[in-house]
DNA sequence: ACCGATTCAATTGCATGCAATTTATTTGAG
DNA sequence: CTCAAATAAATTGCATGCAATTGAATCGGT
């Protein structure tokens, strides 16, 4: 086989899952348009109300995401009245991220996003599953993987 | 079972891909600085390394970008004299991106690297093939959803 | 208690992404 | 042929992402 297809962008699975991603992020848009949340916006939203008074440190370990991004975007969400930001009593190096009655309450809104979304897309639920298993998996595998610090 | 539930981080299929991508996107980061190149110009590079002479259109439709990205990131390359941005000459509003010398040869030093990324993440291959067969059929299902214009 | 190392958030700088608009060029209906 | 519509790239503005640095607070060994 040519090495050179090796190289082939299709053979790329990095090439499938950031086109994937980007493609998918855009078929949000319409939806969370109404929400007046960005996508980034509305994922930290799922994390918050899943769990409410979080650490910015704990919020960005969860979305796999740094302070450089999440600062700015929570200061953001704050603007908008869905979260407020208060330094830890107990510890002032850390930041707590805490829904607002209004932060609360979008979530109402956002209900029906999954099934809107679901319903677009029209690919069995058995498959999706498999799929989000197996990103999952290799993950896992990617955390394990040593950085170079 | 709780509608919430279907709001859950781990349930969503959208956050699987959108934070995959970007860790796989970290784990090439030391080896493209190797090259000298951003993953997107990586990207880039791999589409023409198979397509050499195209439209700024035609990669951008390869490549799922858009010419608000494409436009500033090839003048990056331009400017690494990796590619050259002519006006075609049969239909001046097009703009043809093709390879240097340099361009050309860079696909060498860059032949090894989906080796190195498959040894690190350590699945096999076909596993890998798998998902990125069910990214592209997502991927096409989505193509196919009306956008609203 | 002291002080160097560590931790956490914020900041800075750079590179995307993309919607919306603009500019230049081409197309095509009449 | 002519001009409005369509097309391609560039530009503008905004929102990420993230590496690297900074500043404030805490930890921990002595």
């Amino acid at each position: 086989m040519d090495i050179r297809s090796t190289l082939k962008l299709d053979n790329q699975l990095c090439f499938a899952v950031y086109a994937c991603s980007r493609e998918i992020t855009k078929l949000y848009q319409p939806l969370l348009r109404e929400l007046g949340l960005t996508y980034t916006q509305y994922i930290t939203m799922l994390a918050l109300w899943e769990e409410d008074h979080v650490s910015v440190k704990h919020l960005g370990q969860r979305l796999y995401l740094d302070s450089g991004t999440l600062t700015p975007l929570l200061k953001k969400l704050e603007h908008l009245q869905l979260i407020t930001r208060e330094r830890d009593k107990q510890d002032e190096r850390s930041v707590i991220i805490a829904l607002t009655e209004q932060g609360v309450q979008l979530q109402e809104r956002a209900l029906n996003i999954p099934e809107k979304l679901f319903c677009q897309v029209g690919v069995p639920t058995r498959q999706l599953d498999a799929l989000r298993t197996q990103l999952t998996e290799i993950m896992n595998k990617v955390q394990l993987i040593p950085q170079n610090p």
